[in-house]
DNA sequence: ATGCACTTTATAATCATTCTATTGTGTTGA
DNA sequence: TCAACACAATAGAATGATTATAAAGTGCAT
């Protein structure tokens, strides 16, 4: 995708985001936006770039996720009480999370009618909906 | 609503769901069941528990909501990494979620749609879908 | 090259939740 | 009624994810 200029993609992306394009984040951007549709967790990213040989804290592994979602470059996702995982896809879009296995991927957009939301409460804005379809293994 | 019988109705319904009418589990039960629809965290009804002069550990607290969850007395809803809900109200509905406040709600089973649901990963079947509606106070 | 604001880092701290080992209690059957 | 046993409650420690802190490092405009 970026053989000749290996960071020209995720460099406009932090440009865009107004983020300064440090070591660090340029690493963890490259990991996670030039890959197609991503979930990971905080922990299995900072694995990832030990293993590609970046040397990041877990510390700055949060702070650029969270960066990341609020500059909508990311989603978050939290499906159980202790694991968000962070979703690369940041169209609206809807989740199937596997609970026996942990597993997290998207449902194909077309595959989910659209949803006639309610009455707000006065004086409020929808931010976001979240839909989760938790399954689990069928026993036969 | 139990006047006569104060706990008529809740040890109906915790011997439905076999479970032992305990001192601690008959009190939790007539905070959450008797009063309608709620939304409660752990912390909050171990606090509602000692204002009320029941004598319960948090570890108990989170036990009998876990149980309850298990028999279908109760629903659990992860709205954030750090903040599970128990609803007392297990029907299939949906919730709205009042970011600001941290105030969670149900949305009236008739203001949403149905959702189409996808294709399931093979050998699976669906455990339950949850629907947040993410709100935040508007900005004028 | 210099200065400064923004970043990263390691570490400690925090929070909700779960575990553990002990003590207590509902229930069953004599 | 009482004893015995399985189940439940408890305090406190432990866990695991996440966040705060304070010091050292770095991108960038000048």
């Amino acid at each position: 995708m970026t053989d000749a200029r290996p960071y020209t993609y995720v460099l406009d992306r932090l440009k865009n985001a107004e983020l300064r394009p440090t070591r660090q984040r340029l690493a963890l951007a490259k990991l996670l936006l030039e890959e197609g549709d991503r979930h990971v967790t905080a922990e299995q990213l900072h694995c990832e770039a030990a293993d590609a040989g970046i040397k990041v804290s877990l510390a700055t592994v949060y702070n650029t996720l969270h960066q990341f979602t609020k500059a909508k470059l990311l989603r978050e996702v939290v499906v159980e009480s202790g694991r968000a995982y962070f979703d690369t896809n940041t169209d609206a879009h809807y989740h199937i999370f596997h609970q026996d296995t942990g597993e997290l991927c998207d449902i194909p957009d077309n595959a989910v009618s659209t949803l006639a939301l309610p009455d707000l409460p006065a004086g409020t804005e929808i931010d976001r909906v979240d839909v989760i379809v938790r399954v689990k293994t069928k026993i036969q």
